[in-house]
DNA sequence: TTGTATGCGTTATCAG
DNA sequence: CTGATAACGCATACAA
């Protein structure tokens, strides 16, 4: 049996749609009385407003996007979280889409988007996005960028202060008395511009010069064993280079992982003989043997930062006039056992 | 600006909305002619249906619900990547909420849901579920059980064959020599009877006597570290009454990976000493040390089924006469070094 | 083959 | 304070 409407409503009432309608809008035109009537007979009849038929009136459908490059990624699904919270604190809908870092997926998401009366979009640009295709859509609704915004958009952007993450666990290794720090990244993935930055911040104050060989990086779109028999094929060449007082830090969660494997493997210990810290956003990292020391990132608020900006745009009237900014979140670290001896 | 509409069109057209209308959604009753005609005119001002007033008329919003426990779960997670897939290939939107295993955020999800009309939902059950009221709000729209299925509700349901993937674990360690096999498992978790109940078979059919103490269950809603602390001191002591030709199987990804790690404190060799498996959906089993063997549980489909079913449902006419069925997916098992000697 | 009229369930304007 | 009416954008029964 389908909802009441209200029009059967005003029926049972003997009142107009429009009395009805006001009322339960708490509008000053009704009557204390009547609404105490309306709203009483709306709640035996469990009446619930059709909001297809406001959105079409308000011409506003209370629905935000999301577009994330991987959900299966442990931060961007933490991003979506926290999206998802801010957007059902303030009676919003929230849909999403993958990119799947593929510069044609994310315009196909936003070509989607675009269809479904959406309000607007909190968005993590793909590695390969393409900025000329978010300004245009940016006229059409309000885009807000999260995480990956170094991009030029008109818009709120909400993100990491990376570079002084990877500072931070540069300095921490340094502090455990590591003299050589190997840095793990992968090629041509805008975030890891600051972290490399911060990585040689780190060197620079504590008066160590850079060795360009310590940062090694691997191609990305490799498969998972590919990946990791390359990487292990890297690490086991420098490290031999080296003597035994080294650090690792790690720019992304897959990469620190499969190194620990590796040091493994390779019969080194973690972290007598190198001690490893890496940006990673899973709660495995405490499972991990040893137990794996993180910078770890406010991928929560991003998202529930991101939303709340992005709401507060559409509901203001004239967003083309708005004063839009740019928040950095601090990431924290967690020390665990791979790190400390 | 916002978009052109069908009367707009028609008025550049000089044609009725109607036909307008029919045109563009291929009637009969019109003229190839006139269909070319509106068509051009369509692609020429970039013309998209409103989908809210689309909807409101047609009594569908094209849009389901999903519920699971966790975002952060891999395997829930792989879930809902299934159910957005089947979702975008079949023009449906997808929102989701959590319930994070409590019943009065299921409840909550589910009012949520309700007031949004949505076409019907796609539904894991939380661990402490109310039935009852599903079963209740199955009458208003089509709710889809997926993964924990074991509820009487007269509805499609995807499930996986547990019983079968932990029989084939179980045999997989005694294939690898293992006399004695340690299941891991948390109290209270439903879908666990089976896995429990596979384990038990295995052991049967291998003439391998049931020792009760083998069976280790841990506490639920503890944190990470106070589970992994529980968890060390119950393997510890089940251990070393043991000689060493144990093997040890995991029902969830969280304790799986705990136990590693535990192993390795306790300076156990895996799987020399200790062999382990265990139920995961995680990518990063390739990349812990060892590489950890695994029962994967087709996730993915199981979301991509769930929403297939159910649009199924949604379409046709009468779903209260409609045959349901339940269907049951296999699980597949991954070899790796944990229990490879 | 095309057009007219109506309604989906709301909110808003304006008159009473 | 209340009600009649129009409109949001679309699809469709029915009329022409």
């Amino acid at each position: 049996m389908s909802n009441i409407t209200l029009k059967e409503l005003a029926k049972k009432l003997e009142l107009s749609v429009s009395t009805v309608s006001k009322a339960l809008n708490d509008s000053f035109e009704i009557s204390e009385e009547t609404k105490v009537r309306v709203r009483a007979m709306a709640e035996k009849y469990h009446y619930r407003p059709n909001i297809l038929a406001k959105s079409l009136k308000m011409g506003r459908s209370n629905t935000i996007g999301v577009i994330i490059p991987y959900l299966s990624n442990p931060f961007q699904s933490q991003v979506l979280e926290g999206a998802h919270q801010a957007a059902y604190e303030n009676n919003f809908k929230l849909v999403f889409m993958q990119s799947r870092e593929n510069s044609k997926m994310e315009q196909d998401a936003l070509k989607t988007f675009r269809q479904q009366n959406i309000d607007g979009i909190i968005i993590t640009p793909a590695a390969e996005s393409h900025i000329k295709t978010l300004k245009q859509y940016n006229q059409e609704f309000p885009i807000v960028l999260v995480d990956r915004i170094d991009f030029e958009l008109d818009t709120f952007k909400i993100g990491v202060n990376s570079e002084k993450g990877a500072y931070d666990a540069t300095q921490h290794l340094i502090d455990m008395g590591r003299k050589e720090i190997l840095l793990l990244c992968g090629k041509n993935i805008g975030i890891n511009k600051d972290r490399i930055a911060g990585y040689k911040k780190a060197l620079l104050a504590n008066y160590i010069p850079l060795d360009p060989s310590n940062i090694i990086q691997v191609e990305y779109g490799q498969t998972r064993e590919e990946l990791i028999k390359n990487l292990r094929i890297l690490l086991e060449r420098r490290i031999k280079e080296l003597d035994h007082s080294i650090g690792l830090l790690g720019t992304t969660d897959t990469l620190t992982v499969a190194s620990l494997g590796i040091l493994s493997q390779l019969n080194l210990q973690v972290p007598s003989e190198v001690a490893v810290i890496g940006f990673a956003n899973t709660e495995m990292a405490e499972s991990l043997n040893p137990s794996l020391s993180t910078i770890v990132q406010p991928a929560f608020e991003i998202g529930y930062l991101g939303v709340s900006k992005l709401i507060e745009t559409i509901v203001s009237k004239n967003r083309f006039e708005m004063a839009f900014n740019t928040t950095m979140l601090e990431s924290r670290i967690i020390e665990r056992k791979s790190t400390k001896a």
